[in-house]
DNA sequence: CTGAAAGCGCTTACAG
DNA sequence: CTGAAAGCGCTTACAG
């Protein structure tokens, strides 16, 4: 903000430019440029100049003027929630290798939920003028998009579709994983089954809660209202909500949760409660598997995700324009013992 | 002359400029810069002439090429092992969160724990003009650096320190929580204590072995060379180590693991084991509290780390010129279960 | 094989 | 209050 008062500013560091290096090496400007890039055209001789000039210098190429006249800058940008989530770090690294594969760096940011910070990121991003977006957005109306994408920026979303615009995404099956879950509860005699998501602005605790209630009503079960809370996934909202349902006079016998953070509440809540009760997550937690009884979840799996986004993006920066396409990848449910908990009274 | 060469490249999607936007409003090239700008000295009439002709062209101003000019990016670069290691994701947020605070974006990278990759990655950033640098270095030599440095790109190191350079680090107390976490596991009655850690060329795996050695010395107990086992995280390999220390004529009755990924492997190994075997890691791991037995670990904060890191990169880019800087941050000893099992003979 | 000129989209320094 | 000129460090298009 306040950067007014700066002394005649180093320009990056003071270092030197292809007009040193020229100078030095007694050449024009365009064969230190073909040597730098190892263009063809230059007499080995006069490249064995330019290149002791440079190494004297330590000179290294400003690729930011480069990309200013190419009209590329090489970069992609990755707008996620919050880089601090573990089940980030898979999508994270597996858009970073393709974005190398495809020589283009990656800046990151989080939204931190708030679909303010979301678009300022991704402003900024546009600003700086990344070839192309991939946005977990945290926001449901992204028309400020549209003239960024108008004007040519590659955009694709990731876990969650784009709101009120139209653009390419990948998600995983959320309504169908937790239909499956939820299915597997009834299947194991579950009659009464909590549902704990996330909030309802966001896309995917829709989508969950519609699975849950698909499953529900497939076997012929209604669903009572204090069985169903969404909100934000801070533990003490979680907690609240088991609490809740567990103390209720008619308490649920299994939860459905709607993501790794809700489940790892509930895991712990669970952990401290008296009688048994059933649960199967969404998203796959580390060290689930270690836990007595281990945690059934509906695994997705957010490496090819995050894969399956950077190379859409990447297709489209090729030039495709066909089309924005849906991609919905499968979920898996792994059965590790607390999704098989049968009711009490069942047992 | 103005738009011929144009269609056939488009050049940042044909977006308009700043060249557009005065043409359209009648005006000179530096009264939309400060129109863009917020600056003083623009009639009010001037002024809206101009936000007219920005919201009708539906300009954005080129930060590239801005920055190009002001000769700071307003981006800094961090290079990490790995962005899936779900230890670095609070360490990454936590420098996102300084580089927003100081209106910087972030670029990020992974080195596979390359030291190669690492170079190849880091001289990207340089000639990207990244303003700083953090670093979690992979290899164990950063004279590379040293014409970067030298040129004014400010480097903070964090984890580990550089190698053969003298930069600014922030650390873990590594050999320090590795002694107590040694010395936990002699309290406890144990002699024979297994070390499984990374890789020798890791700074940090040799401070921790120096720390459990060290507390071994205290104790005046003589390490079997067979208890001592570094190299890649890999399960793989972990696993090898844990069955050739368990399955010894004299086993080990206790473990210390140097680092999360070791540590979870060895949980997994020991759940399937059939005698109790005590175990302290380096590095929380989520759920760590809720197996059975819960894990001890020595605990670092990685979200400090990182915070630190950062503070001291824009503390440099500010000017300051000290000697370079380490930070060495305290550990944690967090005792869950694993680590106060007794050694068989002394039950 | 080699290089001078123009230009990428902005900001700076200066003049009116 | 306003704008023309020069320049950031490179690449492009072209001429010698």
């Amino acid at each position: 903000m306040a950067d007014t008062a700066r002394r005649s500013e180093p320009r990056y560091g003071n270092r030197p430019t292809m007009k040193d290096v020229a100078a030095r090496a007694g050449v024009g400007l365009k064969t230190v440029s073909r040597v730098v890039n190892g263009e063809a055209g230059v007499t080995p001789d006069t490249g064995r100049r330019v290149q002791e000039a440079i190494d004297a210098l330590g000179f290294r190429r400003n690729d930011s003027a480069r990309v200013l006249r190419k009209g590329r800058t090489a970069s992609i940008g990755l707008v996620l929630e919050d880089l601090a989530d573990p089940f980030y770090g898979p999508l994270n690294r597996a858009v970073e290798e393709v974005a190398r594969a495809h020589g283009a760096l990656l800046i990151n940011g989080s939204s931190a939920e708030d679909p303010e910070r979301e678009q300022e990121l991704v402003l900024a991003l546009c600003a700086r003028r990344v070839d192309g977006l991939i946005v977990i957005p945290a926001g449901d109306d992204h028309r400020y998009l549209e003239p960024e994408i108008k004007a040519g920026v590659a955009t694709v979303f990731v876990d969650r579709p784009a709101g009120r615009i139209d653009a390419d995404a990948v998600l995983s099956d959320s309504r169908g994983g937790a239909r499956a879950g939820t299915a597997h509860l009834i299947a194991h005699g579950h009659r009464r089954i909590g549902f704990i998501g996330d909030q309802p602005r966001i896309h995917t605790a829709i989508e969950r809660l519609g699975g849950y209630r698909a499953a529900m009503a497939d076997a012929g079960l209604v669903i009572h209202d204090d069985w169903v809370s969404l909100g934000p996934t801070a533990p003490r909202r979680v907690e609240e909500a088991v609490v809740a349902m567990l103390g209720a006079p008619d308490p649920v016998t299994a939860i459905f949760t709607g993501n790794n953070r809700v489940t790892v509440t509930v895991v712990r809540m669970l952990a401290a409660h008296d009688t048994p009760v059933a649960l199967v997550g969404f998203d796959d937690i580390e060290l689930a598997d270690l836990l007595k009884p281990g945690v059934t979840v509906i695994a997705q799996d957010a490496a090819t995700l995050g894969r399956t986004a950077a190379q859409q993006l990447f297709h489209r920066l090729d030039g495709a324009a066909d089309e924005p396409v849906r991609v919905v990848l499968p979920t898996r449910l792994i059965a590790r013992g607390s999704g098989e908990i049968r009711p009490p009274a069942a047992r």
